[in-house]
Parts: C-alpha cells; structure tokens; sequence
DNA sequence: TTAGTTACTTTAAAAATGCAAGTTATGAAT
DNA sequence: ATTCATAACTTGCATTTTTAAAGTAACTAA
C-alpha cells in the first residue's frame, strides 16, 4: 500500500502551516509559552485576553499537533504546565520575523524584548 | 493633542500582525503575489481554491491595510493586477520561516522553490 | 462555613466562512 | 445577430467558528 500523503488543501508547507496556525490566537499562546508562561491562568491574563473556551480549544489542537505538551506539575489540587515541545521551539523564528516587520511596519508595536522586559518588571513588583 | 496609539488588542506585534493576517487565506494571496500570480483569476486557480467572496474581502482588506496595490493594466475589457507594496514585499521573510517550520515538520510539504519550478513548468507546458 | 483559585465546560448570540449562482463588461466564434 | 466564453467580482444562504458570560469541579486558606 501507498501511504497516503492526504493535505488538507494542497502540498504548500505554507498552507499546511496556517491550516495549524492560521488564526488570530494560536501564535499568541506560543507567543506566551516562548515568554515563559505556563499555566493556563497566565494565558489568559495576557493583554489580548483570550476567551476561556478559545484557549481551552487551541491548546488541545496544539497539544495533538506536537507543538505543545501538557503536564501535572502538581496533586492535591492537581496542576498543570504547558510547554513547547522541539516541533513548538522551532517556531520561534517565524515570531521573530513577524516582530521584525510589525515593528517596522505597524506604528508604536512592542517588541518581544521589551515584552519580556515588561513581564520582568510586573513580576519584581509582585515580588516586593 | 496626543496621538492616540489606538491598537485593537495590545501593543504587541505578533498581535497586531495577527489581526492582519492572522487567518487561513491572507497569506496564501500574498504567497501568490510573490510567486508572480498578479490577477484575481489567477489566484482563485491556486490549488487551495480560495472562495470568490473570501478573495475579493481579503484583496480589500490588504489593500487598505498597505500590503497590496491595485491598478488597470488593460481597458477594453479593463483588467486588474495586483502586486506588492513594500510592506508587503517585507513579509517574505515571516513567509520563508513558515516553509522552512512547515518542510521540517509537516511530512511531504514543499518548499516555495518547489512550487515556483513547478509553475514555471506549466507555464512553459502552457506555451509551447 | 465561606471565599478564592485553577482549569476548564456550557450556552446562546454574533460574526465569519463556504458554496453556488448571478452580474457586468467585453471579445470571439458560429 | 446570437451564443459561448472569460475576468472580476457580488449576492444569498446555510454552516461553522468566535465571542461573552456564566457555570462547574476540585481543592486550599481563613
């Protein structure tokens, strides 16, 4: 038997990468996962907010797309952590480039960096 | 006066970028653009047959987003091509990580090369 | 016992998508 | 002159997806 390539829509690593990905929120959890957020609570206190039922969704497709794997960090009561699998690291370029041409492109956008400076500052404030 | 930054959901670039592109369609029209494809029909022939509505929304809204232009090529009948501003030449690089992601990870996807070789295949089929 | 947190699920309404068919302008073939 | 064909869309409608809001289960701390 011949193994049966079966695209979605056709051969173009382009096409099959947004029938993964294309969608306002999907990169924005990695975007997250990339920044070091892990919980699902910290998802959804991202500044985009993302609806509960849209994040509980796009987690289970990552998840059974390799990009993204899950596990208890804790019992009593059980916790979980998400975190990039290789396939999810490996994506990390292609958030760079959208960075690079938004900050170009579209006026007064933040980059990662000063994304994760932020987060560092939030997260010394708590801390004190 | 202050100018207003005014973004949709945050400030972050990959969300300002996803509210552009962020979808399964946009970026397979400016995939096209630069593989060559100039006019709404040839788009619609691409293998993934993008729905007539959704193309003729998605020109529009590249358009005044900057990415696309516009212009008559012919009259009588008047014909349309579209190409490329400079900002949407810049998308190449987020385009070439997608296919170099998609290659690695999604077995028997092909490259960008492979595609234009194979149009270009046709093309001369076509001619001759 | 009451309130709070985490990690979700459910429900109903609103918006986006997909499919098919229709439209306008024109030129080419019979 | 009439029919056929093509390019570039538009329209109508059913289906799917998204969204906001509220609800649930399993605990912990006060």
């Amino acid at each position: 038997m011949k193994t049966k390539p079966e695209f979605k829509r056709s051969a173009c690593a382009i096409a099959n990468t947004l029938d993964i990905l294309g969608d306002k929120w999907t990169l924005l959890v990695v975007r997250d996962l990339y920044l070091g957020k892990k919980t699902y609570s910290e998802f959804q206190n991202s500044a985009e907010k993302i609806p509960s039922n849209i994040l509980a969704e796009r987690l289970k497709r990552l998840q059974s797309a390799g990009i993204i794997s899950k596990q208890s960090y804790q019992q009593r009561p059980v916790r979980y952590a998400y975190q990039l699998t290789e396939k999810g690291e490996a994506l990390a370029p292609v958030l760079k480039e959208m960075v690079i041409w938004g900050n170009k492109f579209i006026p007064d956008t933040i980059s990662m960096e000063r994304v994760e400076k932020l987060l560092a500052r939030q997260k010394r404030q708590k801390l004190t």
